[in-house]
DNA sequence: CCTATCTCAGCATCACTGAGATGA
DNA sequence: CTCATCTCAGTGCTGCTGAGATAG
């Protein structure tokens, strides 16, 4: 086998869910490329642009808005809080809780972590143009938003 | 809280590679689940279809046609051939390798899986119409070639 | 000697579950 | 008592690395 050839069983070349994943895998690995040239992680940018967005927030909504699992919103946390780019603070209204800071440095970091991402996400979608690349968006928020509210 | 609410920071509405990751998410969740009521993985439906398609190989070939890590390979190929779905055989002319070869129940399993995937996949589809469909396919499919021949 | 195949063990990210402790 | 919050421990799938044994 000179080529890897047909890495690709037939069938699956024009399988949504498998181009999908796939895609994503390679996403993936170019924004955890990015990120690991800085020190960080997905989540950890996650939760640094929802906090730099929604301001100081209770980790069960911090949970809620960036997309993180309760479970790993804590560890990512201590990641942050350790290298003082957020801060937890007991809310004094409500002793359950803390609220979550981002600190300067976490301002600074996250304005970091988002140049690299801008690159990555040019360097994933090199082969398109510019009309292409908005109809993939169009394409892609329209199956995120409705799976993510099949509500009514 | 009723609503989730804005469960996306803003920024990443519009971000590729977040869009692709989620709803790659949304559509390996569908997948597993679809899999999951014939008591099969991902991995295990890749393996039968690509040994449908290419017929009899070796281990080390069924990785590179699948993109089944080599490693994974055997784990998976271990639970196929408990379930009697595919047969090891010793190839008489080089005795490393394994042949491997797809049972006649390997291929009615083949075709029961194909079956809830193709449902799976008209779910995950379903608010696009048949042309922003191919569109889709069209745009992810030139992604995904750009990115996994990078070659010249 | 060097390479290829098969196997096993282990790591990493992301998503998620369950349960306990605390407090509203 | 019930519910929410935070925390810890652990699971699962996918992708990947390293190493060993065997064989060409």
């Amino acid at each position: 086998m000179e080529h890897p050839s047909a890495p690709t069983p037939g069938r699956l070349r024009t399988t949504p869910s498998w181009l999908l994943t796939q895609t994503a895998t390679h996403a993936a690995r170019l924004v955890t490329t990015a990120l690991g040239a800085h020190h960080a992680r997905g989540y950890h940018y996650r939760l640094l642009a929802t906090l730099a967005e929604t301001g100081p927030a209770s980790q069960a909504d911090l949970g809620r808005h960036s997309g993180i699992d309760r479970s790993d919103i804590v560890a990512t946390l201590n990641d942050l809080a350790d290298r003082h780019l957020v801060r937890r603070q007991p809310d004094p209204t409500d002793r359950r809780r803390n609220i979550v800071h981002i600190t300067p440095a976490g301002r600074r970091e996250l304005t970091t972590l988002q140049h690299a991402l801008d690159t990555a996400q040019d360097t994933l979608l090199a082969p398109l143009d510019p009309t292409d690349r908005r109809e993939l968006v169009r394409l892609l928020d329209l199956l995120l938003t409705h799976h993510n509210e099949p509500k009514g």
